[in-house]
DNA sequence: TCCTGTGAAACGGTTCACAGCC
DNA sequence: GGCTGTGAACCGTTTCACAGGA
């Protein structure tokens, strides 16, 4: 029952939800492989087998039951619960989350913000106050922390995620141009918009050659 | 020559000059894989095969130049150039874009801003006017863009892909939860910080479930 | 000796094709 | 007939292992 399940999937499977989510809008019932990979830009056959790693959901002949495979897939992903998540770094990065309107609808609750800046600290910031970068160890224990997002700068990213691995936090999303070296146990999502920019660079620049 | 380049061998080599770039401070002089691997968390053997896609650049017994090898990866990712970078949508998440120093200094320059409220239109943004959106294809043609940056709710996305990509847009870096269609010569790469989230939601679902 | 460059083997993910059930 | 679930074939990527040059 526990294959290890590759990343691609775990993205896809995320794509299913929201278009599962958008079908529940519109009060469909049933949904096929085939409509639910022509949103994910997949194919039928792959929609299928991303499901099958999970067990048979669907119906021959008819397709999957929205409802019923939302919330597969919501307790599959573990989105039908919630997640305490801290941010450390009150910047530009960290207040853009608020403009993702499913980042709350998906169960990540902001409980903590932190920030190293005096200036910044006891200043109430969307749900929170921001507490100062110090008291790290104790907000995460207190507040009991799932997940934190770092958004500092590359060079304060290791010693942070350390100490909030050491307090407790279980996973980590990271905007510092950095590997983080953490437990194994402790999965580290990267989101690096400079490396997506090159991506496109790339991708122009050997089109060039190409022609 | 012109094998086809994987997605993951371009981060990959965006890791390598970050490294080199780094050490280039050091004023080291040569690097071997291995050290290469360690920072990218990868493996020696990764590193060369990367490298090998786009020729010999080391000695044997030796290693690499720093500095040759950062100059030829910055040819090959095409950041050895200015790219002409329009945005839109002028909320927190386009604004984020400021606080990565590298984004500047890799070449991208932010020569256009665009929103649909008429309230930020006029206003200074950085380091330019906010345009109305209406003025996209004007804008593109005018400024010449190279790349655009949707930082625009979902429904939005793909007419504004569309007009953009039309208009002369080259590549689109996208932040909606949205799967683009555009032409298959223009590179769409897209950042999604729920389906990040939910990356690591997942990871620790699993992991309940094995122990 | 040291470390690169690279065929070959191993691995893992995607696609195919079809049996099986509605 | 329609559509799922899945073994098997396929294909791309990673790892291995070693020949060859500094």
């Amino acid at each position: 029952m526990s294959r290890r399940i590759s990343d691609s999937t775990v993205r896809r499977l995320s794509h299913y939800l929201r278009a599962l989510e958008e079908l529940e809008g519109r009060h469909a019932t049933t949904v096929s492989s085939d409509q639910l990979a022509a949103r994910g830009g997949t194919t039928a056959a792959q929609v299928r087998k991303d499901l099958s790693h999970f067990g048979s959901f669907g119906k021959r002949g008819l397709g999957y039951s929205v409802a019923e495979l939302a919330g597969r897939l919501r307790r599959i992903l573990g989105v039908d619960r919630h997640w305490k998540v801290a941010l450390v770094g009150a910047g530009r990065i960290g207040s853009a989350l608020f403009e993702y309107p499913d980042f709350a609808a998906r169960g990540f609750r902001l409980v903590a913000v932190l920030d190293r800046d005096p200036a910044k600290v006891g200043r109430v910031w969307g749900p929170v106050t921001i507490s100062d970068i110090s008291e790290l160890e104790r907000v995460v224990g207190e507040r009991d922390i799932d997940l934190m997002i770092l958004a500092v700068p590359g060079d304060a990213a290791q010693a942070i995620a350390e100490r909030a691995v050491a307090a407790g936090a279980r996973g980590l999303l990271n905007f510092a141009p950095t590997q983080l070296r953490v437990a194994d146990d402790v999965p580290v999502t990267n989101v690096n918009l400079v490396m997506e920019m090159e991506a496109l660079s790339f991708a122009l620049t050997k089109d060039q050659t190409a022609s």
